[in-house]
DNA sequence: CCTTAACTTCACAAATTTCTGAAAGAAGCG
DNA sequence: CGCTTCTTTCAGAAATTTGTGAAGTTAAGG
């Protein structure tokens, strides 16, 4: 059963859950800090918090704060807001928007291709490497479009189970 | 036009893409040295490579390629045969298999959701925080189903395209 | 305008990661 | 069985990455 609304949580069950989150971000790829920043925002009940809070909830310094919300607002994957009469700043996740932006390694995917492209003219198309290539090319490609009618049908999937938010 | 076959293919050719190519794995998360190795290896004719000629056309130690590939074999990206009447290794990366690895991320999914699990429960599942997270836990498993069927639809996609090989 | 709160930038120290050389460990071959 | 060839392990050096403190910048509010 949930705390009467009002009642501050464990502060220690939202450690626990951001520092293992966080770890599996790591383990992904992502640097250490916008993850355990990320993860502090994803399970914070409003979805949004201070650069102030951040630091003290994660016992970093402002500078670690800034460096991470620097980061995680380049990959989209929380929005900068002003606070309205104050110089402060606060950071949300949107329910969805930052999973949006995960599958939005189009970039990535992107840049890839590129790679790959380059290396079949350089290497030759009718080369066993360079058919090896171009067919590491066309899955890159495949992915790229099966991601969009993916991410359809995950809103549609989405709004069915949770409803518009 | 392709070089005639037998003739030395131009190495500077092969290290700019291997290190282009590799590049860009490593900025999605993978170490520098694996990242090499399998660029070389996917750039080579013959898709098999010893560790002798990994670390020449690399420029780096046994020991070097050793741990690469160790790892590239854990995560499936490469596959070790011992060379017949030789304690010589080799390293192959099958057309397919690769790819079918790199999506085989399922063990890293299924960490994801279990934090997000995890976080739920300990959070509160009627909290606005735990229905964040459940809600990012449904993705997470609605991307799972859907890298599935995805990857059946390109196994038909590339036979249709290169046949089976 | 000046003060002050908040965020950012930067140089550096600390921690971590990465690669090497050397030594130890397997496995074919005589 | 020992010799030889290849691979792996390991300790440590080098390079990279990460986070801090302090100074600098911006903008709200008197």
């Amino acid at each position: 059963m949930a705390e009467p609304s009002g009642t501050a949580r464990d502060p220690e069950a939202v450690s626990r859950f951001v520092e293992h989150f966080a770890a599996q971000m790591v383990e992904a790829g992502m640097s250490r800090m916008p993850a355990r920043v990320f993860g502090a925002l994803l399970a914070s009940d409003a979805g949004v918090m201070t650069s102030a809070e951040l630091g003290e909830q994660l016992k970093v310094s402002p500078a670690a704060v800034s460096g991470a919300v620097r980061y995680l607002s380049q990959v989209h994957m929380v929005s900068r807001e002003r606070e309205p009469g104050s110089r402060r700043e606060r950071y949300r996740v949107h329910g969805d928007q930052w999973y949006e932006a995960l599958t939005n390694r189009e970039a990535v995917l992107k840049r890839w291709e590129d790679a790959l492209r380059e290396g079949v003219t350089s290497l030759g198309a009718d080369t066993p490497a360079g058919r090896r290539l171009a067919e590491t090319l066309a899955f890159f490609e495949f992915v790229e479009k099966e991601i969009e009618t993916m991410m359809e049908r995950w809103r549609v999937h989405r709004e069915e189970r949770f409803g518009r938010e």
